[in-house]
DNA sequence: GATGAATGAGCATTCATTCAT
DNA sequence: GATGAATGAATGCTCATTCAT
């Protein structure tokens, strides 16, 4: 994919690191706000002024933590991936359940975990485009990646790296996509989480299948 | 999910519908400096104006043929979709072939489609909020997945209807959105052709296990 | 009043007198369509495009019969203003009934005929800014002052010109500007008629107490 | 009457109350800015960018001090609206005077107000379609009417409440709509004046013969 | 005569960001 | 540090009028 010209990857990070409680506080009324923004209005009515006034500050302070409207909405993804990446890694990393049920648990979680706030959720994803380059989403993608490489090695333990990786891309990246889609259409609860089983299958089938493929698997897999 | 207020759904289809092979063309040109714009500049500097420019037309020309911004993406888009639902219905419905045959094509014409003009592809992407909710996207989702339902039945011939468009679901959402998500990281060919493989097998595996959930399965399945 | 400048004072006869019966068809035709344009649209979206698409037939012949926009509005009212003056003209010298007689009838006729197509003289109204300053304009208030001096005459024939011409601007003016008012409210009928014969009863209670000064009526004044 | 379509009602109170200083002033700036803008070049070349400049402003300054266009016309008409209101409130209760010594001073006054700055008056009239759905322009008739409705029960006090509306509303409407054409045609003040004192008497006439129809008046009325 | 495509200046409004106070 | 007024480029869209066919 050639990226196109004209576009800025600018700053995101914080302007400055706020240790003190009070600029802690500040940082963390603006997300709310942007949050709250976001969801009410959709993101193409996010602006730094409606930002603002939604916490109550000024612009200019918002400007002295954050460099520009995409920093936020960048810290608001992240927040949201670390979130959720905790909650993944907890599970997928959890070997007290056999990978398949690991899988079950882990699209039920993250299923239920987009539908949380739906529509804060879509408007960040309309908002991605303006954060898609810059090298911390790449970071949470790769993170991301190894996750899912250290379980396949759990689950595919006979299976070669390559393998493991093609796997382990396939159901991520199944996963996420699909799990923002069904955020994105509303669906009923009851629904989402017959599709998380259903996902969960279908890992389970393909998992099963490349287990008997690379062990011939004596009697039964599993 | 509760939709953002101030969302407006505007008319979409052409203005005219242009019978004259100069209108016609007029409209081709328009389109396809639609696409030129979209893919140097991206999705937020696509503007009237510029496809116009880039058309070498007026924009009153251009407000001639398409009643807004968002139609001419729309216009894009819906083509698109005409394309690639064509050619996916033709695998799909293609009974010289196993339905695990039919998966595997039909993932691999998708993804390599899906790669072509990748930075259109996600310009247009980015453009979806401006259309998403039209009707006509609609019912573009429904038609897509009337061909998979379709599909199910030749595929799981003994599951029960509910279970037939759960499978559905799962294997359309997961196909485009994986797709669209390759496409948008572009990734070399090769890289394409091994996902898409994978993701082949994976539902080879999901259906085959489907099957023998459904029907016991005396001998073996398939 | 001195006139903004930039104000172009444009031609507003016909392009063309149309004299075969193809061409007066035409030109009634868009003139129906321009008062279907403005009753239905408002004097804001009257547009030629409008007018000729109404009426059927394109803007290049509206042009061959009307200069320009304002042409079309003009029309209208010169139209409406014919009508109405001659509906006056008869009323006010019509000699078989009394001057206050005639007032009250002119009122009440000016009134109800205003009301009708309220909408279309609201948006004509609206519309007076284009063809205010045409000698045309000027003209039809010319034939109307004329019209109520004339009818002084025969009201006040012992009154002073000067007292006339006074007496026909203020009964006039009133009588338009209220009538105009009126019909733009929108109010009910019955209302209206109420209103027209109060003030019918004012002009009335005028003309007696002008003439009772003029001549020193033989026992009392006032 | 049936309104027109799309015709929308947008907010026309100020963006802001303006308390200190500086920011009263730029309002003032504005309308000031307005008022010529409107004297200069009349209320169909009335934009946002020609005020802003007059002003010496930018255009985004303007509009944090004004929702939109309309609302500087609504300003400007509501002020003039508040001075009228004023004046005429002091005239019609002013109790050392008759009613029909305050109904001829009324007249005078508004007469001669509107001819002030009739250049101005003409445009803001023109831009009325602007503003003329606006609650606040409802509420400004009624205050009128509330205050002629009072000076009647000064009048006809024994008249019924009907017939003294009536009568307020025939004298209101006639007095500002002949007010307004008078002010449009330019006329020189002399002559102004001559029709005020016309229009006093016929109101005079009115009201004297009104009150001779209530009560029969033994001797003689007034 | 009729057509209607083409033009392009013009307009209202928004918004990210700066910087004087 | 905080404020919020000021900026002005940018955008989507309209419409009167012309003129080649």
């Amino acid at each position: 994919m050639t990226p196109p010209k004209n576009r800025r990857t600018p700053r995101l990070s914080s302007r400055k690191e706020p240790r003190q409680a009070r600029s802690t506080q500040l940082v963390a009324d603006i997300l709310e706000a942007a949050v709250r923004v976001l969801a009410r209005e959709g993101a193409h009515r996010f602006t730094t002024a409606r930002v603002a006034e939604t916490a109550g500050i000024s612009v200019g302070s918002l400007y002295q933590y954050f460099p520009n409207k995409e920093a936020i909405l960048f810290r608001l993804q992240a927040d949201e991936w670390r979130q959720t990446g905790g909650l993944l890694q907890a599970l997928l990393a959890d070997r007290s359940m056999p990978p398949t049920g690991r899988l079950h648990a882990v699209v039920q979680a993250f299923f239920r975990s987009e539908c949380e706030e739906a529509s804060l959720r879509v408007a960040l994803d309309d908002a991605a485009p303006l954060y898609r380059d810059a090298p911390e989403t790449q970071a949470h993608r790769k993170a991301g990646r190894q996750r899912f490489l250290q379980f396949m090695r759990d689950a595919l333990p006979a299976a070669t790296p390559r393998e493991r990786a093609v796997a382990a891309d396939i159901v991520m990246m199944s996963m996420s996509a699909v799990g923002k889609q069904v955020s994105e259409e509303g669906r009923p609860p009851a629904e989402v989480d017959r599709l998380a089983s259903a996902m969960g299958d279908m890992f389970a089938a393909y998992l099963d299948r490349m287990r008997e493929r690379v062990q011939p698997a004596p009697k039964r897999a599993i």
